[in-house]
RNA sequence: GGAGGGGUUCCCGAGUGGCCAAAGGGAUCAGACUGUAAAUCUGACGGCGUAGCCUUCGGAGGUUCGAAUCCUCCCCCCUCCA
């Protein structure tokens, strides 16, 4: 087992917050002497996973936890799931079936254990001891906490001095999540910083029930592809982890240096050490590892991980050749058109979903971006003959083959 | 209920009767440069087989030779007062 100056310096990586750093040390220490691990705990969404590496940030920290020889528990909400965590939305959420929560968490235990070692990892639902707790039970935990704290909370604060309703059953949410650490005795809890409050109310009634309180540790929100939002679906600056691999691999390597290092520091398994080389590299400090190395080393990573190593090394083969050989890559969508004569390009290119419209195909062809076999053409008015398949790239990235049928 | 301010092309935002397919910025795309990036520079950025025509400025009508701009009604958003 690592030193506990060690491993702080593993979790401190990325970390936006640690809350009590000096009650994780002597936690650890404890840990090292009697050689039991600590409890990791974070709580999930039971609705339908679709995960992206924005939400892997978490996973991944929980697998430092994991390869650091501490407990790791994947807590799935189902129980608080019924309640909805209040976002002020006013979105009454749909309960989901007994079926659906099942079926959520074997997707997740599929993309998740792509990052966690499956035989370590202990998955657990909070329906196990929240759907035995009765109205008394329910009623204690409520006394556990005034009304005053929960509006401390900012979202119900601003609900609150908004005149915006709050249901009571909104303050429960809250208290069940806390109430979880209690039921699984957490040592330390994982969360993004938007769940600060959550966790340290897990923090409170640990302490009222006579428990050591758990750590909280909060890692931020990951930039998307942009650099400058968070990542997500709508924005569409997102890298999806079912994403096949060429994709990964080419989103990964498209990002700008700086965010790259925020990719290795939150996302990668590279250790603290290497990653000062990188960060030098990027620095321009002699001796540091070559940005563009890095950046294909990153590429490769994250594709393995959720693809394997082989898929991954294909799709870094194929970036090498398109892009800096300028080579074809190997698979280009197939067009077959009906042809009795020549055929004007534009309405090729059209056709193939390549541009949008004639004008902006002339305009592709007029900025010398449009290519047919190889060679540039600078012709607007351009009828191609399709005798033989022909191949069209616009731009860097975008191929059509055209046969005639 | 009362008073006022708005809705413009992907987004923000100028535009108060012709010079407006509509300034400027962002995003995007392309070209150059490079390390595949970033930054920078250049260009494009409603549609049409395109020096002309067609469609767009919340919606529907109207005034006018001519409307994003003026009038009428309607819809939606925001602010202040009660």
């Amino acid at each position: 087992m690592k030193s506990v100056q060690e491993q702080m310096e593993i979790i401190r990586r990325g970390a936006v917050e640690i809350l009590v750093e000096a009650e994780l040390e002597a936690k650890l220490q404890q840990s090292v002497e009697t050689g039991k691990p600590l409890t990791i705990k974070a709580g999930f969404d039971p609705t339908a996973p679709d995960l992206h590496f924005g939400h892997t940030v978490l996973i991944q920290k929980l697998k430092q936890f994991q390869d650091l020889g501490h407990r790791v528990v994947f807590l799935i909400g189902d129980f608080t799931g019924m309640i909805g965590d209040p976002t002020g939305k006013n979105e009454t959420r749909k309960a989901l079936t007994r079926e659906d929560v099942l079926q959520n968490a074997e997707t997740y235990k599929e993309q998740v254990f792509k990052i966690l070692d499956p035989v370590k990892t202990v998955i657990d639902f909070n329906s196990r001891w929240m759907s035995k707790m009765d109205a008394a039970g329910m009623i204690e935990l409520s006394a556990r906490y005034t009304v005053a704290r929960m509006l401390e909370r900012d979202d119900f604060h601003k609900r609150y001095s908004g005149q915006q309703p709050i249901a009571i059953h909104e303050f429960m949410y809250p208290l069940v999540q806390g109430y979880d650490s209690v039921a699984l005795g957490a040592d330390v809890e994982l969360g993004g910083t938007d769940q600060k409050f959550n966790l340290l109310v897990g923090r409170e009634l640990q302490k009222q029930m006579g428990q050591r309180p758990q750590s909280v540790l909060m890692m931020p929100l990951l930039e998307g592809l942009d650099g400058v939002n968070k990542m997500s679906k709508s924005l569409n600056n997102y890298i999806g982890i079912t994403d096949p691999p060429k994709e990964i691999y080419g989103k990964v390597m498209s990002i700008s240096d700086e965010l790259m290092l925020r990719y290795y520091e939150l996302l990668s398994d590279v250790d603290n050490v290497r990653l000062e080389l990188i960060i030098a590299g990027v620095q321009g400090v002699a001796g540091g590892t070559h940005p563009m190395e890095s950046k294909k080393a990153l590429a490769l990573e994250l594709t393995a991980r959720f693809h394997g190593i082989d898929a991954a090394e294909v799709a870094a083969d194929e970036f090498v050749r398109q892009f800096k050989q300028k080579e074809l890559p190997d698979e280009i969508p197939i067009f077959s058109i009906m042809a009795d004569g020549p055929i004007w390009i534009c309405r090729l290119m059209v056709e193939a979903g390549m541009v949008k419209s004639n004008g902006e195909a002339r305009r592709m062809i007029k900025q010398g971006a449009v290519s047919l076999k190889g060679e540039k053409i600078s012709d607007t008015d351009l009828e191609v003959s399709l005798e033989k398949e022909c191949i069209v790239q616009v731009g860097k990235r975008r191929f059509a083959r055209f046969v005639a049928s």
